[in-house]
DNA sequence: ATTTTCCTTGAAAACGTTGTCAGCTTTTTA
DNA sequence: TAAAAAGCTGACAACGTTTTCAAGGAAAAT
């Protein structure tokens, strides 16, 4: 309890000195009444040619916004839709982000983002305190929510999340196909005449990372070539998980013709290992990644990498969840994955 | 007007199967009043422990969380602080987003970040946005308002801006030395031995860049060097516009001996381009950039740059933010900027 | 035993909206 | 020309809070 007890006992608020136009004002400047002026904002009934031009020159004349506070406490809706997103820092989730900012534009939505940190504690927290602001729906990029936290959170207002795959009334998922994805990229490598291929894994627990290897293994039986797991390293799926891998692959003594690092970050971390200890790219050694982040087209040599459609999974979650609000969109089509060949792979 | 005509005519909002709960429902299950339950979740008066102990009991039980767009109303503050960004996908802007975000941890206030993307036009409709959600301060990151606009908008609440230097009752600026930036970077070249220094400079309407522009020319004076305006060549700040900077310097004829690009995004432009041309770096041609991105520590090599502070660029600016709400957090430093020697550049 | 003080409490008003309702015009219909 | 219908409009009650005010009860003082 206490909730302010953290602020400083006598706040000042410098609130400026434009003083604040309310539709009381607006209403009594015009010679109407708030509810006429009310109409006219929302357009939400006839009113007199006269009475129109007079509200809507003293709006201009005062520059009065309506209160979006007070129009969501009566409407109960607000119009803002919480995006929780892990980090801000992170290229690919700015990517989705921005996906989802551009696909609310000009439906009169705002998202408000809230970063978790794949902290589930510090998640739950920022959720509550999206929850607080009344918004009207959810989105939840990846993270370590249970999914029956989420499942109990979608109780209070529309959810859509990533990374997943949940049942349930008011929530939706959407799960790329990240077997398929390690599959491509294997597949590539494989048809190039590599049959010695390191890999660089991702969290053990993250199940894109985890699917992204079965797709690796799949695509190594379908060749008929057989997987040495001597030469699967554990990364992160951050550069520096990378540099650690890489250096523990190259110390570890067996051969390889290349390595497929389980997303781009660490394909950098093990790129820049590889430059100090003379591996030339693809030279020596082919490289692949796996995400296309903006700076994998401008590694050196450019990184092939399999594209995960970012921008649109942004788009898609944010049109599935306003479909929730009953909105209709028309169909929606899942992004899929794509190999880019850039100049990170060379022929066996 | 009509600010509605834009949504389905009837709307459903499936506003999912719990039932909100309110003061009043709280109230009811403890046997008081709504004033006192108020007064339990704010500790803004003595209760008596019974009570309390029933109030704090039934807001367990049936989990109350107070509605912040009511109080928001009544308080007239709504513990929203609007964050006016360029590009969530800018790998600095980002940086400096977290720091902020760090900074209001456990002040009570949320951030809210929209978008402007270097558009005058979005700008002002984005901050339109916010401040009808009665924000209680604005940080605007950069960004093409101009000084008077800004200065208006401050007259509602409290504003700080980056990337300027303004006066005014309810607004702060933070501005760092770029000029000094520029002149640090030129003169680890210049202390080198090297002396034919191209530049790729940045968009000619941005101060930064120019500052750091004017520094450089310092630099070159204090040296007793000439700088010659035919290796200069204008970027556009990204990657892209470095590679066409850079080709076009390598065709143009003139020798250099080290480039200094205005931010790490044009020099990865850059270094590509060099690497496609067999130049290599630092052997053949030093690279220095500025900014000090993530990705700039895992370029091959590693890129040489100027740092600037983004994370304490985001804590300062919610800091002195916080300082115009009221909240006394003491003296603030303001960053600066540090040479950051990685293996870009080398002796001439 | 009576007054004074202090403490605890609930009723009610406000914050800025929206929407219902009823009343007043004006127009249409018989 | 009267009655019915339609068109406009303002008063007023919400929405969920916080806070003032006054009242009631208990403890302290006389």
């Amino acid at each position: 309890m206490a909730a302010n007890s953290k602020f400083p006992s006598q706040l000042v608020f410098p609130s400026g000195d434009k003083p604040i136009v309310t539709a009381t004002d607006v209403a009594r400047e015009a010679g109407v009444s708030i509810s006429t002026v009310s109409r006219i904002v929302n357009g939400t009934a006839r009113v007199a040619k006269d009475k129109r031009l007079a509200v809507e020159a003293a709006i201009a004349r005062m520059d009065y916004r309506p209160n979006l506070q007070a129009r969501s406490l009566k409407l109960g809706t607000s119009m803002i839709i919480g995006m929780l997103t892990q980090d801000i820092e992170s290229p690919f989730l700015a990517r989705v982000i921005r996906g989802f900012e551009e696909a609310l534009v000009g439906t009169g939505y705002a998202p408000i983002i809230v970063s978790g940190h794949w902290n589930q504690k510090e998640e739950i927290e920022r959720v509550g305190l999206l929850m607080d602001r009344r918004i009207d729906g959810l989105v939840v990029l990846y993270g370590d929510l249970s999914d029956s936290q989420l499942l109990e959170i979608s109780r209070r207002q529309p959810v859509v999340a990533t990374g997943r795959r949940l049942e349930g009334e008011h929530i939706r998922t959407l799960q790329l196909d990240h077997e398929q994805g390690g599959y491509i990229a294997a597949s590539h490598l494989l048809g190039l005449g590599h049959r010695r291929i390191a890999h660089i894994s991702g969290p053990p627990l993250h199940t894109d990372a985890t699917e992204r290897y079965a797709g690796f293994v799949r695509a190594h039986r379908e060749y008929g070539v057989e997987v040495d797991r001597d030469i699967v390293f554990q990364g992160d799926f951050l550069e520096h998980g990378g540099v650690l891998a890489m250096n523990r692959l190259l110390d570890c003594g067996k051969n390889f013709t290349a390595v497929f690092a389980s997303n781009d970050q660490s394909a950098m971390g093990a790129h820049l290992v590889m430059y100090r200890r003379g591996i030339r790219v693809p030279d020596d050694v082919s490289l692949m990644g796996f995400d296309d982040i903006p700076a994998a087209a401008y590694l050196t040599p450019p990184l092939t990498t399999v594209r995960q459609p970012f921008f649109e999974i942004g788009l898609y979650l944010a049109q599935s969840l306003l479909a929730m609000l009953g909105h209709d969109l028309g169909e929606l089509t899942v992004p899929s994955m794509e190999l880019v060949i850039r100049e990170s792979v060379k022929r066996c």
